[in-house]
DNA sequence: TGTCCACTGGAAGGGAGGGCTT
DNA sequence: AAGCCCTCCCTTCCAGTGGACA
């Protein structure tokens, strides 16, 4: 008997998605929104004026992560480009920036100026400028280009985190200082707060029209989640019941449609890798648990090599009973441990960092609290199941190298 | 009531690493 | 090759602090 090639049991298994399995990604853009029809004539009604040829307000975009910012502000610039082409003019250029990943003053003006690039122009490279002739240069780019360009910083929370609001006034210094084009800008924000890092003038020129996302409801998540399924499953797959399990999860967690949409995609995947010609609600909460147990992988694998040892630290001493140390007696006991890999110990100001943004990842929880008289430090636990962080953390080969080391309960290592 | 611990977290700056200009 | 610039990661320095204790 022939044996069986590998792929063929699973060419054999029916598939449960249409065609159009893009749907339940991410970064999919519908052609209809529900439940945000408001939100796009908003910001339509303010930048129709681009197309009349006049800069349109500056607009600053509020919500949640998983609210339609994103979705909405690209759906609008999809459409504001099919006008220009029914009226056949093109002197609006809508550019999309996601501070994410361009996260510094120099890499935003340079994907900026690259974007107005004629073929004998030089592209601007991505580190060695200075400054200032990166900016020059995209002044002039965009000038002689003349016309209205909208700018969407995306997570621009993020950008002004980290490089301050330099940039930001850069961009509103950039309009005024054209003859011939305008440029207005589109902040996108999960931060409420956010504009309190703003330097006033900046703030009140940004945020000349704001837009506030809420979060969706169990049943506006349903509505966006039917709308997905009709796209990318096959018929009689995915009930309204399992829809409603999705919604009531996803709801929970801050409304968040993206986590939604996610959700419902690795449980029709569980669902077809078992063979099942149905999803069911068990289906969504193993997919519940795949997406948590993933994100907290991806999470640890990716940290720094000394935040792994703080976090092994962490762990060690969680799995003889002691759950809650200090910073002065993480660093002493990772001092150690990185001398045992053949490492240099960082300071003990850069490890309070370090134990700050694993809190932020919610890796380990970190609360800054006063002993009185015997100071005041941060308390630190394990956020997570120790074997879980402990398996994840010995497949790196450095950390690997310490698996014999044993805490004890007076914070002794042994090997 | 004041003291004082064990840090926290801001500020400044060094230097390596990327890359460009001359 | 030397001399820039920008960013990232880290160190050094230090003023500030919540609250138990004397």
């Amino acid at each position: 008997m022939r044996a069986e090639n590998i792929f063929e049991r699973h060419l054999r298994r029916e598939t449960l998605f249409k065609g159009n399995r893009e749907a339940l990604y991410p970064d999919y853009l519908p052609d209809y929104l529900p439940h945000r029809e408001e939100e796009i004539d908003r910001l339509a009604e303010i930048l129709v004026t681009a197309l009349r040829g006049e800069k349109p307000s500056n607009i600053l975009i509020y919500g949640k992560t998983g609210t339609g910012k994103t979705a909405v502000v690209r759906f609008v610039g999809r459409e504001l480009r099919r006008a220009q082409e029914v009226y056949g003019k093109k002197n609006v250029e809508y550019i999309y920036i996601n501070c994410e990943t361009v996260d510094t003053p120099y890499s935003v003006l340079q994907n900026l100026g690259n974007y107005f690039i004629e073929e004998w122009d030089e592209k601007i490279p991505f580190t060695g400028w200075p400054l200032d002739k990166v900016f020059s240069t995209v002044k002039e780019r965009i000038d002689s280009w003349g016309g209205i360009v909208i700018v969407v910083l995306d997570e621009v929370d993020k950008l002004v985190a980290k490089s301050g609001d330099d940039i930001l006034y850069q961009l509103l210094l950039l309009d005024t200082e054209m003859k011939n084009s305008r440029l207005s800008v589109i902040g996108i924000s999960n931060e409420l707060k956010f504009t309190d890092l703003l330097d006033p003038r900046v703030r009140s020129r940004l945020t000349q029209e704001k837009l506030i996302f809420s979060p969706y409801n169990a049943y506006q998540l349903e509505d966006i989640l039917e709308e997905r399924v009709k796209i990318a499953v096959k018929d009689g797959v995915v009930d309204r019941e399992v829809i409603s399990t999705c919604a009531a999860i996803a709801a929970q967690e801050h409304g968040d449609a993206r986590r939604a949409i996610e959700l419902l995609r690795i449980a029709v995947e569980m669902a077809e890798r078992e063979g099942a010609t149905k999803v069911e609600d068990r289906h969504v909460y193993l997919a519940k648990n795949k997406i948590e147990m993933d994100c907290v992988r991806e999470a640890i694998k990716t940290l720094p090599l000394h935040s792994k040892l703080i976090l092994l630290t962490v762990a060690l001493n969680d799995e003889v009973g002691r759950t809650q140390l200090t910073t002065g007696e993480i660093y002493d006991i990772y001092k150690n441990l990185s001398r045992r890999a053949g490492l240099t110990p960082l300071t003990q100001r850069r490890i309070s960092d370090l134990i700050s943004e694993m809190d932020m990842l919610g890796l380990i929880n970190a609360k800054v609290k006063s002993f009185g008289r015997y100071g005041r430090t941060k308390v630190v636990e394990l956020a997570l199941p120790t074997i879980e962080v402990k398996n994840i953390l010995f497949e790196d080969e450095i950390i690997e190298g310490l698996k014999n080391v044993k805490v004890t309960a007076q914070k002794k290592l042994f090997f």
